[in-house]
Formats: C-alpha cells, structure tokens, sequence
DNA sequence: AGGCACTCGTGAGCACGTTCACAAAGCAGC
DNA sequence: GCTGCTTTGTGAACGTGCTCACGAGTGCCT
C-alpha cells in the first residue's frame, strides 16, 4: 500500500536543533509556562523565530496562530519524532578519564540514555564501580548489547584503540555509535556515527582568535562585520 | 614575514575540517610519509577527494600537480592558518567529573591547548590537584587569566552554573568560550561560543535509530490533549 | 458581529556548501 | 622536446539550509 503516513524526511540541521528546543520547552513546562511563542522560543534557544517556525513545521501544524505552541504537546511531539518515547540505553567502551567521567554524568540518565554498562581492557579497572555502574570486560559487551537491547554505543577509549572498539561494538550488535575519538571509525554503511573532538572544537577556536588579532595587521576597518 | 596576500574568509565548514586534515597529515608524516594525494587524504578522512582540494586550495595553491601536497609543508600551512604556530592556554570552569576528565585529557596539552587552571565554587575541591594542576578558587579567575595570558575558556559546570561561569570568564578577559553545559549562554557579540552537548548528540543518533526501526510505525496518538 | 492585534505556516529568493568535470601543470621515459 | 600519465585547482551546476515577507487563522474587545 501507499500509505501517506510517509514519514517527512526532517533535514539535518533541524533535527540537530530539535533536542536544544525540547530542553527548553521541557523547562519553560517546569516553570509552569502553558504556551510559547516562536519569538520566544527562538530568543531562548539563540536561533531566528523563522527558523524555528520552519522547524516546527516539519513536525506539522502543531502551533495556533495568534497565539503561540502548547508547550506540553510540543514536547510531546518533538519527543515522538526523535524516538525518546523510550529509553536508549548506551554502553560506553573505555574507562578512562573520559568513559568515568560519562558514566557520570547524570545528564545522560535523566534525558533518556541510562548507562547499561562500561567495559574496558584493563583489568586493572575492571569490577572497579563508577556511578553505580560496574566496569566489566570487553569480552561482555555482546552480552551485554544483547541482554539489555542496546543500540547505541559510546566510544571513549584512546585513539589508539578507537576502531577495535568500534569493530566490537558493531560485531555486537550496536548501530549507532558516538566517538570521542580523533580518529575516523570504519565502520558498514549502515552503522550511524557521530563524533565529537574536543580538540577540534578548540582548534576552530583558535582559528577565530588568530584571525581576531591577525586581522588587524590587515585590514583594521573591516574587522568587526556584525557588531554596530 | 609580510602576508602580501590579503586573508581570504575560509568557509566556517572548511575551518571545521582543517584539525581533521591536520592531524593525519601529522600522522602520516610522522609514518615517513612525504608526499600525500588528495584522494589519499580524502579516503583518511572520511570525505570526499574533490571536497579536500577545495579546501586546502583556500589556503593558497599548496599542491604539485601530478604529485600531490608535501605532507611536512602542508602541516605548517595549516598550522599557521588555525593560528597553532603558538600554544593556546585555557582555563576551565568547574571541577566535576568532566573538568577533571578534561584536565586529564592529554590531546589538550599535546595539541597546543596547555591547561592554565581549572577553577570551581566548592571549597571542597580547592586545592586538589588533577594530573599536576591545583584547582583553584573562581575568584582567582581574572589573575589566571590575565598572568598566562589565556584567550579560551572551557565551561564544565552543571546547566544552573554556565552562565555565571561565563561571565565571569569575559569579565575576566576571555574571548572565546567552549561549552559543555545544556544551555545556551548569553555573551558580547565579540565573544566567539562554541557548544558540545553530549545529550544532543545521543538525542540525534535516537532520531536515526528510531526512523530506522519506525518507517513501520506510524503515527499514533496525534490527537491533542484537551487545551484550556 | 465586526474589527483588531497577534502569531503561525510557508512560498520565494538568497546564501552557503558540495560535487562534478575538465583544463592546466607537473613528472618520467624516451 | 614530445608523449602519456597523474593529480591539482577551479568554474559551473546542483542541493541544502536560511531568511524574508506575507497570507491565513485565532482570540479578544467593543
């Protein structure tokens, strides 16, 4: 059949700003606020009130003119279409600094993503506790992956061990890996990868501080495009 | 010495992939490698051949025809366009779990971003030290700032405590900010802000794993709850 | 009921980024 | 020098995303 059901592909940026919306208006509801506007909800989130209209549309006519969002049926609607009606829970391979301190991080479990396990190779580290959760060994992650359905895996190992790690997470069964990595991960087309480098983030910054000050040899009139 | 070229704008999406060719141009020539093709990089990178070339020919024209680019003369190139001739000293907010494992986190010293200090609230943390640097009060912040001369400040405080943390950081003299924590922060229009939100992340990789099982469920409950 | 103020939803135009395809340029062998 | 092979550098075409501007609903007030 041709159903017309047929999920509207939602372009990228989009979805990147979706979770940065649904933070938001999962506040304004704590605080007791019923119903935003787009100028407000785009004030909040730093963005254009078009572009968040825009957004929004993607998801369908889920505003009311003259008045504004129901902020209990956005956040109803934006979590449906990322999927966070239900858990996800992750496993995270690496129990360095980085996978500690992950483990950690209440934000993960609060948002929908409960640690489901941490494994590593040092045996040193293993049976140790962080956060309530224990590090057990990579041998168990396909255990692991399987008896707590995880789909998501986080990448937190040194640059070295990065693509083992994701070759094993993906042989288990994992189909969306996050990398902490510096490393490009191979892995099937199919696997979803996203990465974050904290190195490169700083590095873009640098870029904009040596352009701050060598644009001044330069071109000195010119510097400051956006400010008035 | 004289830059007789006047400085092209370099593409935000080009200045974001510069520290990914830069780091296996590194790679690479530290292997013995002197001489890489464009398609070579592109395969280690992830990308595409024709993308790599555009981007490096903003740089100037830096390659041989029939050749391909000199690994050793190609790193300095880059270096030098993402300001990276000269280490970049940061000073991190917050003492938690994610300050500590930044603190820890060699890529940062190793890549020119040298760790100046690491400041927090808690009185309980001051004066610990974590991988040789001593926490130290926030009220110290503008000293630090101004004694090691640091331009970048890293945000890894709780949601509730970002905002204060960066102004503090401006007041202080800091002019670019990144930032670990769910908010968006409100800063001088000079001062460049770049976010990682590991939640967002993880929220859109639960986009893809939910359209990839859910192209079969379609959407339900859509009708809206009664509005007052 | 009618008018008014407000805010959404969206088509159209523009800017930015990616990919294609090919001329230009270099090297090697003869 | 000439031929053939390789690889860069880049204009042009294309696709995606952003912004603007305005019609279309909605609620409120008189």
């Amino acid at each position: 059949m041709a159903p017309e059901r047929t999920r509207r592909r939602i372009p990228d940026a989009t979805v990147a700003r979706l979770p940065v919306y649904l933070r938001i208006l999962t506040e304004q509801g704590d605080e007791g606020v019923d119903s935003i506007s787009s100028e407000r909800l785009a004030e909040l989130g730093g963005v254009n009130a078009a572009k968040v209209r825009k957004d929004l549309s993607y998801l369908g006519s889920y505003g009311t003119r003259g008045v504004g969002y129901e902020v209990a049926y956005l956040v109803y609607q934006i979590r449906r279409e990322l999927g966070l009606t239900h858990d996800w829970p992750v496993v995270i391979v690496g129990a360095g600094n980085l996978g500690q301190a992950l483990a950690g991080y209440a934000g993960f479990g609060e948002r929908g993503f409960p640690v489901a396990g941490i494994v590593d190779v040092d045996d040193a580290k293993i049976g140790t506790v962080l956060s309530g959760v224990r590090v057990r060994h990579i041998d168990e992650l396909p255990q692991i992956v399987q008896t707590k359905r995880v789909s998501i895996g986080v990448v937190a190992t040194p640059a070295a061990a990065a693509q083992d790690a994701a070759d094993r997470l993906v042989r288990a069964g994992v189909t969306s890996i996050l990398n902490f990595a510096p490393v490009v991960l191979a892995v099937p087309r199919a696997i979803e990868v996203r990465k974050v480098d904290l190195a490169v983030e700083l590095q873009i910054l640098s870029y904009h501080e040596q352009r701050r000050a060598g644009g001044a040899i330069h071109a000195v009139g010119t510097a400051r495009p956006a400010s008035a």
